[in-house]
DNA sequence: CGCTACATTGACAGCGTTCAAGGTAAGTGG
DNA sequence: CCACTTACCTTGAACGCTGTCAATGTAGCG
C-alpha cells in the first residue's frame, strides 16, 4: 500500500506504517456518493489519495454551507462527538484511505509521529476554517472567487495559472464562498472584463494576472 | 486553587489536581490588556475564570476579524505552530489561569481525563467557529445580532433575556460579525421597533420575544 | 462645563439578491 | 444526424440591504 504523499504518514518507519496499513482500506467512490451524511455516527476517518471532494454543512431552514474542499493528502472525519456534524461529497471520482476512527487513534498513542501529524493536519484544517471566517466576513464577492482561485492554485493537483480546473459547480462555490450563483456568474464575468481571468471551458479558468489575483484574494 | 467549573478539570481526581496546579497561575488582567498578541511565540495556554475577552485576527491591509468572545470555562491558546495566529485581547477585567503550553500537554499524556478533557474543549471551539462561518456566509445583519445575542445568554455568566450585558462595543460587535457599526446599530434599531428587544442601557439588551429571537438566530 | 470617545441617524450610492428570461452543453431517442 | 430534453450557467432589471460619508446625539470624565 502507498502511503507517499500523504501528510499523515511522514517520518513513520516501515514498521509503523506496516501496522497502519492493517486496519487501512482503500475506498473508491463515484462523483456524487458521499463519504457520509451529516449526523451519522462518526466510525472513521478518511485520507484523500484522488479526487476533490467537498464538505457541507446543511441547517434546518435547508441552506447550506460548504466547510471546504479536500484535496490529496486532505483528512477529514476528525470530531470528538459521536456524529459527524458534516456531510461530505465526492465532487469527481475519488479514492480514499479509510481508517477506524478509535483504532487509528489508539494506535497514534504508540507512534509518536503519526499523532503528531495527525495534530499537525488537524491544526491546518482550523488554520483554514479561519482564512475562510475572514473572507467571509469582509470580502466582496469577486474577492472571494480570487481567494478561491488561490486555493484551488494551491491545492489542487496539475493546478497551474494557465489552468484551473473548477471541479465543482457554480452553486458549490456560491454556498462555499457565502454568495448566490448568480453573483458568483457576474463576477467571474467581471474579472473577465477587467482582463484578470479567462475561461478557457466553463469548468476551468486562466489566470492572466496573477500579482492582481492574489492581491484581490489576500488583502 | 479552585478548579471547579472549568470543564479543563472535570473528573481529575485530587491528586492529579494538585500536579496541575504546580504549574498552575492564576493572572489577573486589566480591560483592553492584551494575554498576548498576534505572531508572538507560543508558549503558554489560558483558561478563563473571570471575564470577558475577545480573540481577533487582523490582515495585512488591518481589517479585523473577531474569532470569538471568550467567557469563563473557555480556553485558548492551543496551536500547533509554535506562534499564535491571532491576538486576545480583555474586554473587562479577567482572571485567568495561564499554563506553560509543553507541561500542560505532557501532563495530558499521562492523565487521560485531562487529555480528553482539552480535546473536548478543543472540539468545542472547532464547532463554534463552524456556527460562526454559518452566520457569516448565509445570514442577514439583524440575524447575526440574534445570534450574537443567543451565544451571550448561553455563554455569559449571568445573563438572562431580562438583562443581557454587552461587554463589547459596537466595532467589536461589528467585527464578530462581519458588519459596520452603522449597520450592528441600525439592525438595533430594527429589533427595538419591530418589538423584539429593548435597551434599557447603551451596553445591555432585553429580550422581549425569545422565540423570535432565536427563530432569527437559528433558522 | 467642556472634552473625548462612542453610538445613532440620515442621505445616498453600490453591491448582492431575487425573480425572470435566455443561452449553452451534454445526453437521449427518433 | 438531428430534434428534444435536461441541467446548468449567464444575463437583465428591479429591489433592498449594507457600506460610506457626514452630521448629530450621548455618556463618561477631568
Amino acid at each position: 500500500m502507498l502511503f507517499d504523499d500523504c501528510t499523515l504518514f511522514h517520518d513513520m518507519t516501515p514498521d509503523e506504517l506496516e501496522r497502519l496499513s492493517s486496519f487501512a482500506e482503500i475506498k473508491k467512490f463515484k462523483a456524487g456518493d458521499f463519504l457520509f451524511f451529516q449526523n451519522a455516527p462518526a466510525g472513521e476517518v478518511y485520507n484523500v489519495i484522488s479526487g476533490s471532494i467537498e464538505v457541507e454543512r446543511i441547517s434546518c431552514n435547508g441552506r447550506r454551507q460548504i466547510l471546504s474542499f479536500l484535496f490529496p493528502g486532505d483528512f477529514v472525519g476528525l470530531t470528538s462527538s459521536d456524529r459527524y456534524d458534516y456531510g461530505v461529497k465526492c465532487l469527481t471520482d475519488a479514492e480514499l484511505f479509510q481508517f477506524n476512527r478509535k483504532r487509528l487513534y489508539a494506535l497514534a498513542e504508540e507512534v509518536p509521529n503519526l499523532k503528531s501529524n495527525i495534530n499537525q493536519v488537524s491544526s491546518k484544517v482550523f488554520s483554514r476554517i479561519l482564512d475562510q471566517l475572514y473572507i467571509l466576513g469582509q470580502k466582496k464577492a469577486h474577492e472571494r472567487l480570487c481567494f478561491l482561485f488561490m486555493l484551488l492554485l494551491e491545492r489542487q493537483p496539475g493546478a497551474t495559472p494557465e489552468r484551473i480546473t473548477l471541479s465543482m459547480s457554480r452553486q458549490d462555490m456560491a454556498d462555499y464562498l457565502g454568495l448566490t450563483i448568480e453573483t458568483v456568474s457576474r463576477s467571474l464575468a467581471k474579472l473577465k472584463s477587467d482582463g484578470l481571468i479567462t475561461t478557457p471551458t466553463l469548468n476551468s479558468v486562466q489566470i492572466l494576472d496573477l500579482d492582481a489575483i492574489e492581491e484581490l484574494a489576500h488583502t
